[in-house]
DNA sequence: GAGTGTCATTGATCTAAATCAACGGAGCGG
DNA sequence: CCGCTCCGTTGATTTAGATCAATGACACTC
């Protein structure tokens, strides 16, 4: 894979000029992981920059129990590790591969030394940071003051909004609806429960994993709350 | 107040020239807001930079049902609003000052020129976002993985070790109960089982505001989950 | 083609915590 | 001093959703 012609789409270096990427590609891994594979632990000291180039990739939080939280999903262009790179020690969160997956792994002191001499790249990471902070807290709202039916509301809009060309009412979920509890901190039955009381009232029309919105609206006023 | 003497003694402005962080100062303002005053609502394009300097201001969102989630405490020195000088348009959260408070405010695009030339003021609010991720990560652990008296041993255990110098087992809340309540995600009236709870375990002693920590160990089994 | 793992689904039961309600105490303003 | 509001507390009730258990549908591998 030419490491570098990849690294030159991504918006994380847009605006940075070639010679610097360069640089940075020379000293680039490039990974594949299986689907299933645990890459990052959440006590590792990985000090290192990931960008996802194929694939998905989910950040979890999991308890002793064996529950889980995902905290996000990524997928091809979308960069992770920003934070051990440059700021803390260890990993704040475990890191899965939900499919097989190709890996752009920087390490993070390379990373740093670029970094610093190219402010452009420095904002584009407070972006991405800024970002991934607004999603989070997005989803403690959600977790601590809505409930399933909400949760789940919004989430489809949101998915719709985010894939959907405009008038499109037809989503597809990347993701099986096990894990798609786990995004939605449920549990697969109670997930299983929402999406028929929904289907029962003519909100959407689940097969498999392409789900049909027949009212917007009612879901609209659902995810705010009634 | 000499707002340039201020910003000297900040972390997140070490390492900047004394001539930079004068033409910032210049455009900097100082307000001072009473208690109870929400001085930044979610939908509010507020694009500024703010420092608490005195007081203490909560970051947080509520329900249309009155429900309210506090995602962050912010104390004098502790910045905040970097997403929104650079990257989000919208303020993620609201803001409310708990007592009265001093707060720094420096225009987004102020900030913004400045720290294009200054590479390390970038990389302090990098740490600075990174950090509020990792607790951002945190949170929604314990929301979604953790049962009330787990969530509240973790803060417990968390507060002493922030404020407290070694081997001190007194921890005086900044905040009233109902405040808390808030920050972990519960009620009031479940805050209090919970503390009455670990008080006739001999856990810990409440007295007002300071609780005094009488076992520690079995306190970190709890956090952790039995 | 049988055997096995994962997935979605549905029903029955259980439980943590919210809600509702009532009360005593502390601080504050008139 | 009396009323007022906000706080913490405790008890009774309710409920959303977890847990437990069982089933059928696929998609694999052997």
């Amino acid at each position: 894979m030419d490491v570098l012609k990849r690294m030159q789409t991504l918006t994380l270096f847009q605006g940075i000029p070639a010679e610097k990427l360069k640089a940075l590609a020379q000293r680039t891994f490039y990974r594949i992981y299986k689907a299933g594979e645990m890459f990052i632990g959440e006590t590792d000291p990985a000090h290192a920059f990931y960008v996802v180039i194929t694939g998905q990739i989910k950040l979890y939080k999991s308890s002793p129990e064996g529950r889980e939280q995902t905290l996000t999903l990524l997928g091809p262009g979308d960069p992770f590790g920003m934070c051990t790179a440059f700021a803390i020690e260890s990993f704040p969160a475990n890191a899965m591969a939900l499919e097989e997956s190709g890996i752009l792994i920087i390490p993070g002191p390379v990373m740093a030394a670029i970094a610093m001499k190219e402010p452009r790249l420095l904002v584009n990471i407070i972006h991405i940071l800024s970002d991934r902070l607004r999603e989070s807290m997005t989803l403690i709202e959600s977790l601590s003051l809505k409930e399933i039916p909400q949760r789940l509301a919004s989430f489809l809009l949101d998915a719709l909004k985010r894939e959907g060309r405009a008038g499109m009412n037809q989503l597809e979920l990347t993701v099986t609806q096990r894990e798609l509890a786990k995004i939605l901190g449920a549990t697969p039955e109670a997930l299983s429960r929402g999406l028929r009381k929904m289907n029962n009232a003519g909100l959407l029309a689940v097969d498999g994993r392409s789900i049909r919105i027949l009212d917007r609206e009612a879901l609209g006023e659902l995810a705010e709350g009634e």
